[in-house]
DNA sequence: GTGATGATTTAA
DNA sequence: TAAATCATCACT
């Protein structure tokens, strides 16, 4: 298994959202390494209305998504969860893509106990879900995934079957078919 | 300065 | 179906 290169995230955003499904994304925490498959993202680009960056407009929240490709975007939502993004396609595009979802494989127990009251189906089956159960703190945002000392995304030549659907929770470009879920 | 809103989750 | 909960952003 080796670490997705800078060049992974330099290319389509929706690419790289369905390329990113059957990786595996690992964090190392304290107690251990914990991690799991990703089986969930949505691609969001400057030109689309539901993204952060629409129409490449800077604000102070969306400044990482305007930084070179495999940049970390973590954002704060709803009062009180956070969600991870990785930027893609070359610095200063505004685009990025949302892990949602990912199947718990590494460091259940600790899983567990990151998430307490969930049954086991709802672990990190969400983008807020799985900072949770992963204990991805917030200060990552804007710092390099690429040789990142604690973050990783890993190819493990999994191979999932990709169906795509409109994406979840927004009110503008839900026409597009942007979120990608692996089977 | 102010008000509406949001790439969600949980419980009921 | 609705509540939780507050940073962010545009300014009816």
């Amino acid at each position: 298994m080796k670490p997705l290169t800078q060049a992974f995230f330099n290319q389509q955003t929706t690419n790289v959202a369905k390329d990113l499904i059957g990786k595996v994304l690992i964090h190392e925490t304290p107690i251990g390494p914990v991690g799991g498959i990703i089986n969930e993202t949505e691609a969001y680009t400057q030109e689309d209305p539901a993204c952060h960056a629409y129409l490449g407009k800077k604000t102070n929240r969306n400044t990482p998504m305007f930084a070179e490709p495999g940049t970390i975007y973590i954002y704060f939502i709803y009062g009180m969860y956070y969600c991870l993004n990785i930027v893609t396609e070359e610095k200063n595009r505004g685009c990025a893509v949302l892990i949602r979802s990912i199947i718990p494989t590494i460091g259940l127990s600790t899983i567990k106990q990151n998430r307490p009251k969930a049954v086991t189906k709802n672990l990190s089956n969400g983008p807020s879900k799985l900072m949770q159960a992963l204990a991805i703190p917030a200060s990552y945002n804007q710092e390099q995934l690429i040789n990142h000392p604690k973050l990783f995304i890993y190819d493990n030549h999994q191979s999932l079957t990709i169906s795509q659907t409109p994406r979840i929770g927004i009110k503008k470009g839900v026409d597009l078919l942007w979120r990608y879920v692996g089977n």
